[in-house]
DNA sequence: ACCTGATTACTAAGTAGGTGAGGGATATTA
DNA sequence: TAATATCCCTCACCTACTTAGTAATCAGGT
């Protein structure tokens, strides 16, 4: 881009930002691929630790169709990553909650990674932590503006 | 991750990070399909924008096989967008160049980001885009690591 | 000059995981 | 209550990947 598009030149802050937006989308694939998981799988894993959720909420943070969460679910549950669940109050719907085994695989695989983002950001002083949070929430910001 | 490891807790940065790269990896998948192209086709337009390069370097970029970057450069110039070239020294090798139609797709799309993102960079003073920088290489580096 | 081994790019066959359409059960709204 | 919406699933199909293997070319050692 940078070539073309001028005034984007010269930016070591953006230059930064694309490498580490590369290396990011590198990660999880290399991740699953170790873990014997697909990526959307892992994903998957990781959003589940947070909480439950359907498969129909599953579907619209991964970015597929129900269809393919369903199998997704299917998969992680026949591993023993995830159960499924009936919904106490709405009886359509089904929770999806990973297992023990679901976490140990999450943090197994991640935690080192974790450990070294907490090393970064430990490094900051509460101004630069201010300022760093500034920045990557305006970038998410403009990410975001395109969908 | 926060709940059960309890250090990474309350750390606005990380949050943020992890919320960015969460963006910044839906938005290839949204952008190439409004595109009409494969999220692998759309990355490697944006990597032969920078300058060409063969299908097996771009099979590693993209981070699969070269069987299937060949595929990629198939789809990619029948649409027009790349056009495969005799390497000048080495007979073995092809060179996948980007052409102006393949360079089009890739401003009309992702210039909308770059101009926020640019924004965001204008916004930084000289000592403070030095923390920012600081913190995405480091951040970059501890992702590495788990590959 | 001639092997040997590495590298590049491709093809062929098989497969994983996605889409789109649609259906059954349950919930919500008019 | 009737109509509509939502949730989750199944089915048929398709795209884009993998693995395996080939031909051409290059580089180094003898």
């Amino acid at each position: 881009m940078a070539d073309v598009v001028p005034q984007y030149r010269n930016s070591a802050t953006l230059d930064a930002l694309q490498e580490l937006v590369d290396v990011a989308a590198q990660v999880p694939h290399e991740v699953a691929r170790k873990a014997g998981l697909s990526t959307s799988e892992l994903h998957s894993l990781r959003h589940l630790f947070e909480h439950p959720m359907g498969p129909v909420e599953l579907a619209r943070v991964l970015g597929v169709t129900s269809a393919a969460s369903s199998g997704v679910v299917d998969r992680l549950a026949s591993r023993g990553h995830v159960e499924r669940r009936p919904h106490p109050d709405d009886r359509r719907r089904t929770e999806v909650v990973i297992t023990e085994s679901g976490r140990l695989e999450v943090i197994r695989r991640l935690a080192p990674m974790f450990a070294g983002l907490a090393e970064v950001d430990a490094a900051l002083s509460p101004a630069e932590r201010a300022v760093v949070e500034r920045y990557l929430r305006g970038a998410t910001a403009a990410m975001q503006a395109l969908m």
